[in-house]
DNA sequence: ATTATCTATAGATCTATAGATAATGC
DNA sequence: ATTATCTATAGATCTATAGATAATGC
């Protein structure tokens, strides 16, 4: 493998573990057993570095998110989107934890980030369109759907903010995909309401698959 | 005023304006025109000096989510309480941005935090119960109360983030505190299906107050 | 006497580059 | 010849403290 994609994967590999700002370009240098200056030879600076990282991400979720426009879209279709989506956001997890900053720092970053997440909503309110069309859920005015698809949105990216910082345990490691996972159990409540009667219990099944298994973080409340 | 409340004043100003991350003792210091070393003698570290704007900004969440236990709720008290939680996240907005950051940095942090998570999503699930007892919402099993608080709190603590990532402009100032509040139009969406017929009328009047104004977001994706 | 403040600085990083050397590809 | 790599280092911070001095409160 070239040293220039040794440095991504190492680099992705850090900042997953330690967070991007506890990794320095000397961190990843060292890890992969090579100069400073060598790495610097690859790219001119961190920030290129993640800009790449981010590029992968952002193919690997459009080719995720890419809905078919010639069949119905089935329940399985669904968890597949929900399974990848969050796949994709612990593969790339230490992007979402310092997001702003990294958007502060990186013009283009900004601009590319924007419109992946229009992209990402707009993948999520087909869905809910083909869903009504199966007539897994119920039609909803296009107002609505797109403040749902919004939700939808916002529930999928701070869910894992939410856990590593809602549970006792620190430390890196402390967090699985598993637990990651159960961000579809929130996901699927926001759909409870809309499903159809003919789906609704197959849905609930599916649901009950991602109950939180830990210690409900309300349980221990005052 | 003293020198110690004034570094205190002049952090949370320097944090919200230009993130945590960008401002160290140095930066403090400067702009309240005294030495590091005086801002060393007042405190131990930057870690100390947020561990006191987290304790004050969390006194002011539970005083904001006092929720009566003599009374009926009322649409009233709901729209305070979502009103006060923005204004809490908007006064103490750059906590939010770091926040694993902080957490991992601080274990006294860590700890608060969690807890103070778990009373929020506490008081968040027992002003579903109010509702439900004063005939605004529908009433819910316990388990799907909870899963509900916990999207509100989702949508809640994310909206922020939602709002500086995905819109155009950045720079400083760009965020506005009506912004912030057109969040309460999200949260609005989540009870929509589970509104009383008695109130649905009122509550989405009141939803429409906090629409937001700006070009959606959707609207220009592919 | 005690509290508050300043000056000066040691020590620890980190970024990014210059310049030399080694390895590789025609 | 070109590409990849290393060594060495300048320059910029930042944190945190020691030690001196100034201000304040009995």
């Amino acid at each position: 493998m070239k040293t220039r994609d040794k440095i991504l994967l190492s680099s992705l590999e850090l900042f997953n573990e330690r967070g991007e700002r506890n990794i320095t370009t000397n961190h990843i240098a060292a890890h992969l057993a090579i100069s400073p200056g060598n790495l610097y030879y690859h790219f001119r600076n961190k920030s290129d570095i993640i800009y790449e990282i981010f590029q992968e991400y952002e193919k690997l979720v459009d080719y995720y998110l890419d809905i078919p426009e010639d069949r119905p879209i089935t329940l399985e279709d669904m968890t597949f989107y929900l399974e990848s989506v969050f796949d994709g956001l612990w593969s790339y997890r230490f992007f979402h934890r310092d997001l702003e900053y990294l958007l502060d720092s990186d013009p283009r970053l900004r601009r590319d980030y924007r419109d992946f997440t229009n992209r990402c909503l707009a993948a999520i309110s087909r869905i809910f369109g083909k869903l009504a069309e199966a007539g897994i859920i119920q039609s909803q005015l296009e107002e609505l759907r797109s403040a749902m698809s919004l939700n939808v949105w916002l529930v999928i990216t701070n869910w894992m903010a939410f856990l590593k910082t809602a549970h006792a345990s620190e430390g890196p490691g402390s967090l699985s995909l598993t637990e990651l996972k159960q961000g579809i159990y929130q996901v699927l409540t926001l759909e409870l309401p809309y499903l159809t009667a003919e789906y609704r219990e197959r849905v609930l099944v599916l649901r009950e698959k991602y109950r939180p298994t830990l210690p409900d973080a309300q349980g221990e409340a005052v």
